[in-house]
DNA sequence: TGCCGGGTGGCACCGCGTGCCATACCGTGA
DNA sequence: TCACGGTATGGCACGCGGTGCCACCCGGCA
């Protein structure tokens, strides 16, 4: 593991270029984990990974980082999803679509994930780093609902910025609850379904407000007939008028 | 500014302390101002507070500390809030109180919270240490909530943690918003009253939750109609379904 | 007067992070 | 096949943040 790692025949450069940055983060995280996080050098990590110390810091941008890699490409990828929603979707929708995608990228290497927990209960420096990580997606979600829930029907003037705020740092908090508690369990379970689950708690507690779209109970939302013509009977009306919309919509959809 | 502040007779040894710590806290922030906070060395602040490097880092644990010289102390002082909290008070709304408490420590210095915030927005070390500074105040409300939940009377079992957890997120995002506002306009304003209105907001959109203590109004700004029911009949099916949303949206709206 | 304890100054040291330049490698075109 | 330009790398030096260590000063106390 310690060695210099011959360059595979097949590779490219730019694919040669990924294989050495794997190659300091899986040093990195296991150095870390076996010695320490303070008591390993820069040095050590570039010697294990077969490079030099200067080229470690041409693939992260610091010590810390290197237990991090993922979160820049996810923060892009979050960022696709947003932009890529349809315009039927309800923003908050379209965000949870997101924050799920921050997930799955920790659940798709449960053992590296529950290692790296451990190793960011312990030491502060990381622990900052990573809710710096989580604070982004934080705010890419806010500045899309801000842009977006003007263009939602409800229409609560100017406290919009307030929810959007509130809603995207909900999300992210469900998030951050699911993620810890399945790390604590040692990564096992299905973490996707469980944050579905933490969605519709969220959505059934708070959902007269902006949360919108959990069925309405004791009577189905939207029936459709067959006869060439569509009633829709909504039964609460203290829901927000964005949230009977997008209760048809689904509605519609299901028909 | 720079010279060496020579002692005031009436204070003691403890108090001289304090002084050394608040000049040195007014050095950073005035060179970090005046000539940016990479290109200032803790040489540079020391000897502007008139001491030695050696003792800056006896009074901070890092240079960038030096700009939050009053988080660890509110720290404190909300966890006493907590503790010294009636039983009878709803949980969300001690910690409300808590997180006043913060937004007072901003208030009670406009001009140097409104510098800094210039300064948090240009570098991005600095952000993320307020960031972690933040996230502290919430763990410690998410373990509040934790501990107080179920003596409320509410029960939803196994969800508590979430919603806890959610709780602490949305009024730490409340403050959050308050506060940066307020910092964009200047620092002018009754902040605090901004803060009260915000946590009136919330309760009102979220509060058939766990928000408790406020009333729900009998009718949420989003009624749609008197009845406390809304019927809609689209008569002709094989319209599109934009077609029919649009149809939808626009009774909404009439109504 | 001697002792004691906390705050300080000064020094040395480690390690992170960056700038700079020479070098090796790879793909491209003649 | 060779030359060439762009890119990743190695190696070196430097600045600076942060810490450990020791000597010093100074106020309190017997």
């Amino acid at each position: 593991m310690a060695q210099p790692v011959k360059p595979a025949r097949t590779s490219s450069a730019t694919a040669q270029r990924h294989r050495v940055r794997q190659d300091l983060a899986a040093a990195a995280m296991h150095l870390f984990a076996s010695q320490g996080y303070e008591a390993t050098t820069v040095d050590e990590i570039a010697a294990a990974a077969g490079v030099a110390r200067r080229t470690f810091f041409r693939h992260f941008r610091s010590k810390e980082e290197a237990i991090f890699p993922d979160h820049d490409d996810t923060l892009v990828r979050v960022g696709e999803v947003l932009e890529s929603a349809e315009p039927h979707e309800h923003p908050l929708d379209t965000v949870c679509r997101g924050i799920t995608e921050v997930l799955r990228m920790y659940a798709e290497a449960p053992e590296v994930s529950v290692e790296r927990y451990r190793l960011t209960r312990e030491i502060p420096i990381l622990r900052e780093r990573e809710i710096a990580s989580v604070a982004r997606y934080e705010r890419l979600f806010t500045r899309y609902l801000l842009g977006h829930f003007d263009e939602s029907a409800h229409r609560d003037g100017d406290d919009d910025p307030l929810l959007a705020e509130v809603a995207a740092s909900a999300v992210v908090a469900a998030h951050n609850h699911v993620l810890r508690r399945w790390l604590r369990a040692g990564g096992k379970g299905d973490v996707e379904a469980q944050l579905d689950h933490a969605f519709v708690v969220i959505k059934d507690t708070f959902g007269t407000g902006i949360g919108g779209g959990r069925a309405l109970p004791a009577a189905p939302p939207a029936t459709v007939s067959t006869t060439g013509e569509v009633v829709i009977a909504v039964a609460r009306t203290n829901a927000s008028p964005a949230e009977v919309m997008r209760t048809i919509e689904k509605a519609l959809k299901g028909a």
